[in-house]
DNA sequence: CTAAGTGCAAAAGGTTTGCGTCGTT
DNA sequence: AACGACGCAAACCTTTTGCACTTAG
């Protein structure tokens, strides 16, 4: 359904190219795993030093657009992208900042859930839960009883 | 537990104060439901018209760590805020931008798992779940029997 | 008097846009 | 020739930082 041949058929039927550079996104995106626009620009360049951060952007646009790539906001700063088949809930602590993955069989429930009541297909495949680790509600709690 | 007496406690023992500004950014919060914080300044300057957005951002960053509001993305654009009272979760439809609010209590079973799983406590207070509103799969449905 | 808080201007990200050029079809 | 894609530079928007001034304790 995703492969290189079908990818390139549904560009060609709207007039557009898998040109090299945006090859190159998409697979430097697959390697990082999840990856600033920066980063996929710094990876890119290792291959190709001239692309341009704009082709990285509009590149990463479009491949977002077919669904091929899908963009997160972990903390505070740039979002980060990576490949749609690359799934994973992360458990981003907001005390520490530090990120878990854990797999999605967690949200097997609540995507039952909300299909039935609202009618809403829950996209598992990367989403991000803010909350508190367990190191930092431990010293939460030894604060506490001080 | 967070009436304006115990804040201002709070504040104090850090050697800070509840200033005009302050208190005129958790109204705008509270009031606004949710807002970017544009939008905050915006609401603020019109009771008080010389505060700059630098305070804004500043009292927000405060708020957030004192855990009286909470940002979240929504989209792709600027994060909004709101008050840590305001719960619910959001379902962000990636496809028309459509945002619908539901109770937390959808989240509970899923709470009691990460808890007892990974020690991670969720923060369902403000949460932001993307994928596909009722109305965008039938679309996408209507367009694949064609 | 001291330290926190503010406003202003400038800097620093991060992202988008306009445009001239190149390569495909 | 026509159009999509690219690179480059500049614009843009949002957020942060440095600094001088004010003000509450």
């Amino acid at each position: 359904m995703s492969d290189q041949g079908s990818l390139r058929s549904t560009l060609h039927q709207r007039g557009m190219r898998m040109t090299p550079q945006r090859q190159l996104v998409l697979d430097a995106v697959r390697e990082l795993g999840h990856a600033t626009p920066e980063q996929v620009c710094r990876r890119v360049q290792g291959t190709a030093s001239t692309v341009n951060i704009t082709t990285i952007y509009r590149a990463l646009d479009l491949l977002e657009e077919l669904g091929l790539v899908r963009h997160t906001h972990l903390g505070h700063g740039a979002p980060t992208y990576s490949a749609e088949e690359h799934e994973h809930v992360h458990l981003a602590c907001h005390r520490c900042g530090t990120i878990d993955e854990v797999s999605t069989d967690l949200l097997d429930d609540l995507c039952r859930d909300l299909l039935a009541r609202f009618g809403f297909a829950l996209d598992a495949t990367h989403l991000a839960l803010s909350g508190t680790c367990r190191n930092c509600r431990n010293a939460d709690a030894a604060e506490e009883r001080r």
